[in-house]
RNA sequence: GGGGGAAUGGGCUAACUUGGUAUGCUGUCAGCUUUGGGAGCUGAUGAUCUGAGUUCAAAUCUCAGUUCCCCCA
């Protein structure tokens, strides 16, 4: 049992990922945490799912190389400029070599030969790897470290509309992962100081953390031709000409994983949603001696009964019942079941779910749609949560006194005047995140909650 | 970008002010006993972040580095 209030994230969190062992911050190099094998796993079950999604769509997964040459590293300007404060170098005996930040200027120059013509297109490929940034702010793992675990998707595409399409798809694509992941966020599109470098637009999926700090755990970026122009990247159009096409990229990182961990978790320890936990059951035996043979022999029996359904673990370590529900409470597994001699002369099982739901279940009654209906019933209620959680985090702003201590997202116009927005960022340490991605096209009006005069509704809130 | 605090067995901690055998809890391992929401007894295991300096002597004082945490921009 972590025991520490969430109010008090910080402290929780922390708590949380060493009790849980999700990671190791011991490792002696600063944002550079140890993955365990709890954790790993759990952060696998995200990518794996992340993975098939994008697979599913028909993109193609590969492996570009770590080190980048310098010159390619330097061939789009505003790509640059955004990253060259934070990249880590090294070299061979010949030349100055970048350690990929983000794989545009890897991949590129190599996507150049593959594509050739439209016929190809539209041309999706995906990658799961790490990428390094040298962060000089203080780290916190899963959320800031230098060593980004993330999945990363380029795409290309004829013309800025047919970019424009796959973009939905791709927003959509996240949508449903992180659907399943049960927690709420918002999808924004950035305001332009905002954008990735060397992008046209991008478009963000923003999660509300705890403490009321906004978490961005995804992003999809219309590169336009930036990249395709600064590559001499050209295909033959299906008018039969030579042009630059459009270019997509979006990515999803360990952030995930954090965002899942602090909006479900509580004081006990994790909540994982049931398609995500490694172990679905676990069975807690009450072995006293005179019966021990016949509760392990029932123990056996209803894990053959059991397993079809998932996962399941009898936890035989010599440790009393209590600690062992503690103990797979903070793991967040779905279900425990209690076995003692009362269930064997009974022929139930006693079942109770992350949520402290309670089941009493015979064993001829288990099948398909009971164990179905258990893990919707547990995975509502994680959702739920998640949900009411989020909608109490947003409310509108009417006046910028609103901003004193503001948690969460607020709703307010704004004129797009950088000016504006540096007033709010100033004064109240709040930034504009962006606009609704549902208004795309035609933003909602609402006058500049700053200067008054014509702007957009946008949302606000203290990043990470 | 600026400031503050911390670092002692795997985890938490005592000793630091006033330099002299490193304390306790927890964990781990072994044995016995036990098991319906954090069991007990016995024994074992295991630590002063790194480097330099001061000193007869450094966990303790000084300096530098590394890492972590917190606050401000």
């Amino acid at each position: 049992m972590v025991n520490i209030d969430k109010k008090d994230f910080s402290k929780w969190f922390n708590e949380v990922l060493e009790l849980a062992e999700i990671v190791d911050i011991r490792y002696p190099v600063k944002g550079m945490p140890v993955y365990m094998p709890y954790g790993f796993a759990l952060l696998k079950k995200l990518f794996d799912k992340l993975e098939k999604l994008l697979n599913d769509n028909k993109h193609h997964q590969v492996l570009f190389p770590l080190l980048i040459g310098d010159e390619e590293f330097k061939k789009e300007e505003q790509h640059i400029h955004g990253f060259s404060q934070e990249v880590f170098i090294t070299a061979d005996n010949e030349r100055k070599l970048i350690i990929r930040p983000t794989s545009e200027t890897a991949m590129y120059p190599i996507l150049k030969l593959w594509v050739k013509s439209h016929s190809q297109l539209p041309f999706k490929i995906h990658q799961t790897c790490c990428v390094y940034r040298n962060e000089t702010k203080s780290t916190r793992p899963l959320i800031r470290g230098r060593e980004v675990y993330w999945n990363e998707a380029h795409t290309v595409h004829e013309t800025f509309e047919d970019a424009k399409l796959h973009h939905k798809i791709a927003v959509d694509i996240y949508k449903r992962f992180f659907d399943s992941l049960l927690i709420s966020y918002i999808v924004l599109v950035r305001p332009d100081h905002d954008k990735f470098p060397g992008a046209v637009y991008t478009v963000a999926f923003d999660a509300v953390m705890p403490d009321g700090k906004i978490l961005q755990i995804g992003t999809v970026h219309h590169l336009g031709q930036n990249f395709s122009k600064a590559y001499d990247f050209k295909i033959l159009t299906s008018d039969n000409r030579m042009d630059y096409p459009h270019q997509l990229c979006y990515g999803i990182s360990m952030r995930a994983l954090a965002a899942l961990i602090s909006i479900h978790g509580d004081e006990k320890g994790l909540i994982i949603p049931t398609e995500f936990s490694d172990t679905l059951f676990v069975i807690i035996p009450i072995l006293k001696n005179e019966t021990k043979e016949l509760v392990m022999n029932y123990c056996e029996k209803v894990r053959k009964l059991l397993e079809v359904y998932g996962k399941v673990e009898i936890d035989l370590r010599e440790k009393s019942s209590g600690e062992k529900h503690y103990y797979w409470e903070l793991k967040g597994v779905p279900f425990r079941v209690e076995i003692g001699k009362n269930e064997v002369e009974s022929n139930k099982l006693v079942v109770k779910d992350r949520l402290n739901h309670k089941y009493s279940i015979l064993l001829d009654e288990i099948n398909y749609e009971l164990i179905a209906k258990m893990k919707e019933t547990l995975d509502q209620k994680i959702k739920s949560n998640a949900v009411k959680n989020f909608s109490s985090m947003i409310k509108s702003a009417k006046k910028v006194e609103d901003f004193e201590d503001l948690s969460g997202l607020a709703k307010a116009g704004w004129c797009e005047n950088e000016k504006c927005e540096q007033f709010i960022r100033e004064k109240y340490h709040v930034e504009v995140r962006g606009y609704d991605f549902n208004y795309f096209e035609n933003k909602k009006l609402a006058n500049c909650i700053v200067c008054n005069s014509k702007g957009y509704e946008y949302y606000w809130g203290k990043p990470y």
